[in-house]
DNA sequence: CCTAACTGTAACCAAGATGGTGACAGTAAT
DNA sequence: ATTACTGTCACCATCTTGGTTACAGTTAGG
């Protein structure tokens, strides 16, 4: 399989925040994602305790940035929302009475650490800020008939 | 969550085809993984199809490398055993209606793709015989007491 | 030829993750 | 008071995963 799909939906968020400059209920952003807003909560919860959103309650209340969109990457969102290494290790720990087995545990946690750090670290070069100027380059591109 | 623990198993199996330069039975295999054999001919059936192995069946059977270990990387075996993307997209595709919505999915796909080719080439870079090198460096260091 | 030792698969299971949903308490504006 | 939000719990169906049993097919050895 793969990861969940939580880290798109936190992208998707931020960027309908930083596209509008006002507060967005997660009403607004569930109809935007075609899902719920139990869910969108739910994960804008996540990137709330990661210090990238604020919300404020009651009537007339949403979701706000917390940073400027140029301050947010989508490693911020990854990591907000997905924990854990995403190659997963051995089930169980192997035998030690083989000599591969001795080893493999700790030569795989070195090779796969540096494979995931490297999809971080791509993740990283990239911000909210920059996904908003291409989305209002595409809508500017839709907008001209020809 | 994250991948299926399919890799790990499909390069520590490798590893000990290339440690050992005769073919292994998948009951052998299974025995150093602390799992069962099923699942081992399950995995190595996979990397059979990539042509990363070979069978011979009947008594005195196992399995063999097809390639010099030195020529198959750990994205070889990745590829071989897991499928699908790793970064989730979009569970349904977001509203239409929406500006923003119109082209996530787009923008999404190409900072997800090459998040992930990111990480496919790290694993690109390191071989089956540099892991065998490895475990025999580390073996030779426990042998010396002091 | 028969048996033992393998591969190759299908079928099934329990456990966990996931996306989705209803319910409801708390909070704030009108 | 009512309305419109957040925050959270509980529950659900579905899917994936690792594990296991069972068994047919294949090959070597006695």
């Amino acid at each position: 399989m793969g990861l969940s799909s939580r880290s798109a939906v936190a992208i998707h968020a931020l960027t309908m925040l930083a596209r509008w400059d006002h507060s967005l209920t997660s009403a607004e952003i569930a109809d935007s994602l075609a899902s719920n807003p139990v869910l969108v909560r739910r994960i804008l919860g996540s990137l709330r305790d990661a210090d990238l959103v604020w919300a404020t309650e009651g009537r007339g209340g949403g979701w706000s940035l917390a940073r400027a969109p140029h301050e947010i990457t989508l490693h911020d969102a990854y990591t907000a929302v997905e924990e854990g290494p995403i190659l997963s290790r051995h089930a169980h720990p192997p035998s030690d009475a083989c000599e591969v087995g001795r080893h493999m545990q700790n030569l795989l946690e070195t090779e796969f650490r540096d494979a995931e750090q490297a999809m971080e670290e791509r993740l990283g070069r990239t911000t909210i800020a920059h996904l908003v100027q291409q989305v209002l380059a595409a809508e500017r591109a839709h907008a001209l008939p020809k």
